[in-house]
DNA sequence: TATGAATGAGATTTCATTCAT
DNA sequence: GATGAATGAAATCTCATTCAT
């Protein structure tokens, strides 16, 4: 028992310290070194649990994102309707980013430029929460919620490619300001233009006639 | 003056390679050896030229982008309406990153991550042409095509954020399969969420209305 | 008892393991990690009963090669005959390294190239063996069966020479075929060439005399 | 040209530096990076010239072994008669090894067991000097010099073997004493053992007989 | 201007070995 | 006695970069 918790903690460590080395400098520019040195354990321990700073690299998503994912798979069954679904995964990813800025960084500056990362094991917890969101976009259009024509990969690919596109320039900058809530408005935009509007909008539509005229 | 000629050569010469080696295996897997090869030239002539292997980098996108932003612009005035300009500016980066595969390579996966390059010369253009878009959409909505409530810069990012995460996923998977056109969809999704509905749709309802009762 | 006895185990399984992972990799390719797992012991566990690699080599072939020189000395005692002899010593080193091809590889290849082994416990069988061979072909000498100006050792070299020549070869091929028997006919040279021809050739002749004339 | 003389100069200092520290280290225990003080370069100029450590060992014996497989070869035209030319060969072995003691030890105790060197280039010149001492004895068969019934193999491996079993204890030993002639003896041994002795040996006995007894 | 040749500075990785339990 | 876990110490190899010619 002690000894699977020493074990857990430095595997932990490990995974901390390379998590926080590689988001910061990028793979190529992180020493297995220095992320030794971080973890506080010499560097041929790092190699007892990882074969290869790639796959210590890989190692990496696969709690976080599965964390992540599984979270977000369990409060999927509380939201109703399409649309609050794609708002809670998006704020999901959001909240996920931005409250782990290194993890962030090291997935989108990193593990996404890399092409043996979608054959590792990690990829799949963030192929499972890509799922999510196609299934949510299928379902509002099966409810008609949405309209019929739109292609639910399309929409998938702007929701992340957007939320990547502003993640991407925060850490470009530093990381510096708090990164602002553009979830909301960004699937404003989006959502009211693949809403169907055949229905709604006769409701919403007010005429006020001028008094007619008399001759 | 031909001294000029055949240095410009051998500066164009390396840049092309330094392009297609960079674009092709990544800036950190790329070696400066390879690149001299591809080149016809010895490595101590690129270090004649450039300065570094990062300075080599930046100085790629410079003519690319400057070209492709000076037609942009050269077309720009001829176009009428945000939503067409909007249109214009985004198979602009479409053709550009379709067209130059290594180009976009470059940028997405490897400029795109250096907060370095964020100082160089070569961004300047990227930043230009990114200009032109928030523009459009500025002039629409001051003409009203789009609502007033709408924010320039997430729509920009929306755009952008679309068209990299879909040349991303194109380069990750080998660039195997010719890219779909995906701007018209997108922007038809984008703008009509944000386009003004309110005049336009007055104009386009037709209401018979019933003689009017007189007492 | 029981311990000595589990401990005898052990001690066998190491040898036995290292045996055949040195026999097959070489000493240098071989890691104290693959004999641990070969023999199913802890790494740690080998050093225990061994002070280092370099040790555990040493310490192998003193039981093969002693049993197999025990079993030659006590069969020496029944052979007559210096030629005899050297027959049977030859075909001793000849059956135990091919039946052994694990342990010829070890001694042929590791063994007999370390410098520190002629210092190690395990040599001094090798000599016992080798001294056998140098006082049969000292007998054959002293018997009259063999020249007078001879050399023993070089015959020994000869002798022993051949038959790691022979089995060198053997293994780097791949221990692909059977090895031949080159024993006989190799002795048969090596006899033929130091046969001391005056004396027996004189007991061999029959000469029939033709009848003695009378005058 | 001087370029020449100096790319020569240091391509023979690092093959002369490894052939040193190799032969005596061994492979194993010699490190690239005293090669690289021993020939006064750099480690990195040492993979400039050379591809890996295994390919600095393997180059070694291509020059010095062709070197004096050339000479074999120029000489074996003007010896007549098969014994005298496997005295040469064998004198030309023996002179290689005692005269280069590094280059010995290099061959003997590192190269011969690397099942690589087999499909390495140096081996080519190995094997023609093999094939010199095969053709001389088959040589010695047809003309009847030695017998039909012997095995060229056999006896080629045994004069090599012999060679190597001497210089093997040499180089166990530390090189300590000069190596003696042993060729000759050698020689004296295995011709002996091979040479047709049909017609000479009726011209050699003499027999003197007894005075006829008169009864 | 152009380059062949050389190298400094590290980085990853391997393994024999140790030691607390 | 047995071992899981940890590591010190190196070794090979790579590459951007420099400089004399």
């Amino acid at each position: 028992m002690e000894n699977d918790y020493k074990s857990k903690d430095k595997f932990s460590s490990i995974i901390d310290a390379a998590l926080k080395v590689f988001g910061e400098k990028g793979y190529y520019n992180a020493t297995i070194s220095e992320i030794a040195r971080t973890a506080g354990v010499s560097e041929a321990t790092i190699y007892e649990y990882f074969g290869s700073k790639e796959d210590l690299l890989f190692a990496i998503p696969g709690e976080i994102t599965s964390q992540a994912v599984d979270f977000l798979e369990s409060m999927n069954a509380y939201i109703k309707g399409a649309e609050n679904k794609i708002r809670a995964i998006s704020y999901g990813y959001f909240n996920l980013y931005r409250d782990n800025p290194d993890y962030s960084s090291l997935v989108l500056l990193d593990l996404k430029h890399n092409r043996k990362f979608m054959e590792a094991e990690g990829y799949k917890a963030v192929q499972r929460s890509a799922g999510f969101m196609l299934n949510a976009i299928q379902e509002g259009k099966e409810s008609g919620e949405f309209r019929e024509d739109i292609d639910p990969y399309l929409v998938r690919s702007m929701i992340l490619g957007t939320i990547e596109h502003f993640f991407f320039r925060w850490h470009l900058k530093g990381r510096k300001d708090e990164i602002g809530d553009f979830i909301d408005p960004m699937l404003d935009v989006i959502i009211g233009g693949i809403r169907n509007e055949l229905e709604p909008r006769s409701y919403q539509i007010n005429i006020t006639l001028p008094p007619a005229s008399t001759a």
